[in-house]
DNA sequence: CCGAATTGTTGGACCTCGCAACAAATACGG
DNA sequence: CCGTATTTGTTGCGAGGTCCAACAATTCGG
């Protein structure tokens, strides 16, 4: 984006810009390249980009399959990633922590040298307190009151706790900076894993809630006739339109998570009847409950993201139609429901983008940040 | 409030303080008394306090079944206040604006020379577009896609459109500002009139979504298969937690608005086993809903007000049992379930809110407003 | 009556940003 | 090939808002 740009974007004088541009230059934030074919009279301006190697991040998700860690720089690039399947269920701290150092290790080793690591993001399945990520609950891994932005500061011998937050969360963040709602203002994200997760954007900023909870739309009670809850109550959103659900209606309950998720394209391509009534039945409830979001948010765009973005396509119909049955006429615009389009890792990326987020807020005051050496491994 | 406690609450500087306080205190906005009862040793500090004569506004309610006017000062104090019954079901635009201006000439005679006239502002229960009061839909006005606030303005004579809002949007920020959410940083109204409209405050901020239409909770699907409901769809929230549910299961369906409350009220005292049954059944549906919309905001508190404030000590018990049945146990804080304290005129003072609301964002750009002459009845 | 404590006030300094003029670089018409 | 219009980056200056440090005002406690 050129500097002229800018300006009028952001409403700031060009000398302004000038010299904004010229300090974050200094802090090695940005770079100016020639510039692109010219339209018009005029002097040609150089195009202003994000350098990536200005500020690079580690970020780490924690999910309910799998665990995942990456390197990426000012504007989402990636430099590396690694991702590795986990059985569900319980899992020891101190094993998942050991396992993130292992994984962090190599990606860090991979850096050049010019790459300055300003800090650190996590992604976990579960209710996260953001400042300082203490994870309160997280059910998928068996964790309660852990830590963990603490104890993985003090294993990379950062002086700060790392900050942590809700996948669901982060998947907003990344389909709205980096993903399908780039361009949008206001975004709703539904992310499917074994339960359906939610974040919300509000006016280009992440709703958080007074605690930072806000967003747990996966047990919005949609139907009290339902099924029971592995939260205790009946009906909740994820009971009658989640994974479980799915398999269930498909008759393939033994298949879970990206598995299911083959299995079920795989027989739809064969037009399965049931697989077909079932991704119907599901698409609808997905809907229903997407209704509700629309009608209490009001958003530019809704992003489906997790395990159906890639059945999007086979629950778009019944899903639609389902939303727009109880939307209010907004006069005017339209919402749009669309899958994602950062796949499985927008709660990663995401995580990426709340490390980065201090950068944005004030480049002059962020230091670089070093790991202890090489982080070893205590227990390897 | 003392200065030297602005300063505290504001962060800012002292000498900063004593610049803004002299700027408003010459804008009329602001007066010093003499201070009150020192405690400990130190200079004393006068009190600043607003004045609620600097700024004064219209506030105006269309509401189901009554219209009010009032005049409101900086700070939230009433000059005077009319409100009028009206039946309920269609009325014309040309009347409705009439009697406003008739009501408003009243009022506005009687405020004192030295009050400035600085704005009005409009609640209406519909569909509104904020910023110029155009009216999409107000069903129970029988109006569609009236341009009252551009209308107001050339009746009283203004050079821009008056300002309008939801009803649910305006009581919430009434309650916010003066009422039972006093302190609270995320707020959920609630608000019953013939349906449920939610209005709702995040960090001190409205909600208003991409368009302004976020809050629309009234239609959120909560029983698949429950009652149709006006909209065309099927167990809404307000279908089965609405006035007319209510009224339906208590026996009482010829009652409507206030008459219902108070024959269910008698009711109640006298130990009606169908009216308490009534009030069981439609908390409990209440709290279903408020369940869901503390799951999605994770706010400080919600404020039932509306036809439901008065009710609220005998919707208590039902209500709080189903939010808490629905509510992921946020550790730590609880969020507080509390009935509004303003009573019928919430959206009449969220109005008058909304209208002083140019006043705090910039007291410099606000200039006083002069209606034409004392406003004439054209048609009277 | 004097020191400690608190608070309002004053003058100077800094930082951010906008404005206006100028310089640089291009397209287009002759 | 040259001059003009056009767009854009750059420079110097000024306005506004804020903080800091020192000082003045006022009260409490000994």
């Amino acid at each position: 984006m050129s500097r002229s740009e800018l300006a009028q974007k952001t409403g700031l004088n060009r000398s302004t810009i000038a010299d904004l541009i010229g300090e974050l230059g200094r802090l090695g934030l940005v770079e100016e390249k020639p510039g692109i074919a010219t339209a018009g009279p005029g002097r040609p301006s150089p195009v202003v980009s994000p350098r990536p190697e200005g500020a690079t991040v580690l970020a780490i998700e924690l999910s309910v399959d799998s665990m995942a860690v990456a390197t990426v720089g000012l504007g989402g690039h990636v430099y590396g990633k690694v991702r590795r399947s986990r059985a569900r269920g319980r899992h020891s701290v101190d094993e998942t922590i050991d396992e993130v150092v292992h994984m962090a290790r190599a990606l860090l080793s991979e850096l050049g040298g010019d790459q300055v690591l300003v800090g650190m993001g996590v992604a976990v399945v579960g209710v996260v307190r953001r400042s300082d990520g203490f994870v309160h609950l997280a059910p998928n891994l068996g964790w309660k009151n852990v830590p963990l932005g603490a104890l993985l500061a003090s294993r990379f011998g950062l002086g700060d706790p790392v900050m942590a937050a809700n996948e669901a969360d982060l998947g907003a963040l990344a389909e709205y900076r980096r993903g399908a709602g780039v361009g949008a203002s206001h975004l709703v994200y539904v992310g499917s894993e074994v339960g359906i997760g939610s974040g919300i954007i509000q006016d280009g900023q992440p709703m958080l809630g007074v605690a930072g909870y806000a967003g747990e739309a996966g047990h919005m009670l949609i139907n009290p006739k339902g099924r029971e809850c592995r939260c205790g109550s009946r009906g909740c959103w994820e009971t009658e339109a989640g994974e479980a659900a799915l398999a269930e209606r498909a008759g393939l309950s033994n298949f879970v998570g990206q598995r299911l998720i083959e299995e079920i394209t795989c027989r739809v391509d064969s037009r399965d009847p049931q697989a077909l009534e079932a991704l119907e039945t599901t698409g609808t409830w997905l809907g229903y409950g997407i209704g509700n979001l629309i009608n209490v948010f009001n958003p530019d765009v809704v992003v489906v993201g997790g395990l159906y973005q890639e059945l999007f396509p086979h629950l778009r119909e019944p899903l639609e139609a389902a939303a727009r049955s109880i939307v209010l006429d907004a006069p005017g615009e339209q919402v749009r429901i669309v899958p994602g389009s950062l796949g499985v890792d927008a709660a990663l990326l995401g995580a990426a983008e709340m490390a980065l987020s201090p950068v944005i807020a004030d480049p002059a005051a962020v230091r670089a940040v070093t790991p202890t050496q090489p982080p070893d491994l205590a227990k390897a």
